[in-house]
DNA sequence: CATCTCATGTAACTGGTTACATGATTCG
DNA sequence: CGAATCATGTAACCAGTTACATGAGATG
């Protein structure tokens, strides 16, 4: 699926896998996110795949850079990829969950804080949806008229980020109350 | 992270790999699931670290049952990551708030049908968690007192899978207004 | 007659993480 | 003076998926 994401931005203009991660950390960071290495090693396997070309341009006192550009081939798989309905949930994975469901055996005030902790940490989350990301959008979109769709989508996934926070904060609320009135 | 779900499980009782799919399929599913290849071969490294041991009980006109038992070793080990609360929040990864994100330039009806054919996804969940699921864990855990705790927990997950869906399905419903009114 | 359930596993592969390595420049 | 930034990459590893293999009995 990396690949997609790589080619989703690379398709606004050419870039290094360097400037790739600043943008996925800018922007999609919390629906999806990868590790620098995996970066550059999924692009070299997307250039062999010609989904991508690239070229290095020489810089003094510094590294080189290696730009990538997407390719006829590359812009068509987006395109197709994007025009291809999900037709299942993919499953998820929480962590908080699986211990949740074992932990009947421990004691009240372990459990108790473990929630309070994590409710702190989709508050802090919250805060950051409500002021910072909005902010970072805005910044990359300038003013520009042309990519008025473009930021519609990307405010509407900030959108999901603090509706996803505040359901995490009210089903921790809920069973704070819980464990505090009946778990004995 | 998969072990712990199994001496979750075995810590209740000794059980083969197959059974633990089973219960899992039936209860963590949503939140964690495993494939049955993984189970194998994660329960024999188990044994090898020492956290389960296994026996082998013939059968006549089936395959022999391997089934496996958590030693103290592997109790105390639950026991730990039990009882260590999370410290940072588990990055997630939304296929379909990536496929939005770079959706700028497809069709508006394309968008749309995928929308609403995810919005029938998560209803569709949404009537598994409010009924099976339900019934599943009553079932489970019959009207044994003993467990009041562990019920209270397990219905607990349920709620998360309730609010969660709900949650999709309003952030679905905000985004096809959205859509429809302002994607032009 | 086909598919499902019971029950085990192995092998190859893909996706992703962690750690290592280099080296100049800029910032506090 | 130490840490962060720019910029590239490789290697070893861990987690998880897909496909393969076996084979009897029950269900529809």
């Amino acid at each position: 699926m990396l690949i997609y994401a790589l080619l989703g931005f690379l398709n606004y203009c050419p870039m290094t896998g360097y400037e790739l991660k600043q943008f996925m950390d800018d922007s999609t960071a919390f629906f999806w996110h990868a590790r620098l290495s995996q970066i550059y090693t999924t692009l070299k396997k997307m250039e062999v795949q010609g989904l991508v070309e690239s070229e290095v341009e020489p810089q003094e006192d510094r590294p080189d850079r290696r730009v990538y550009t997407i390719t006829e081939g590359g812009q068509q798989m987006l395109r197709e990829w994007l025009e291809t309905p999900l037709t299942e949930l993919q499953p998820h994975k929480e962590h908080l969950l699986l211990k949740f469901f074992f932990s009947a055996q421990i004691d009240k005030d372990t459990l108790l804080t473990q929630l309070r902790l994590k409710r702190k940490l989709h508050q802090d989350r919250l805060a950051v949806y409500q002021e910072d990301t909005h902010n970072t959008l805005q910044q990359i979109a300038g003013n520009s008229p042309e990519i008025k769709k473009d930021v519609l989508l990307w405010e509407a996934t900030i959108r999901y980020g603090i509706l996803f926070e505040e359901m995490s904060i009210k089903w921790l609320n809920e069973q704070i109350e819980n464990i505090e009135r009946h778990f004995d």
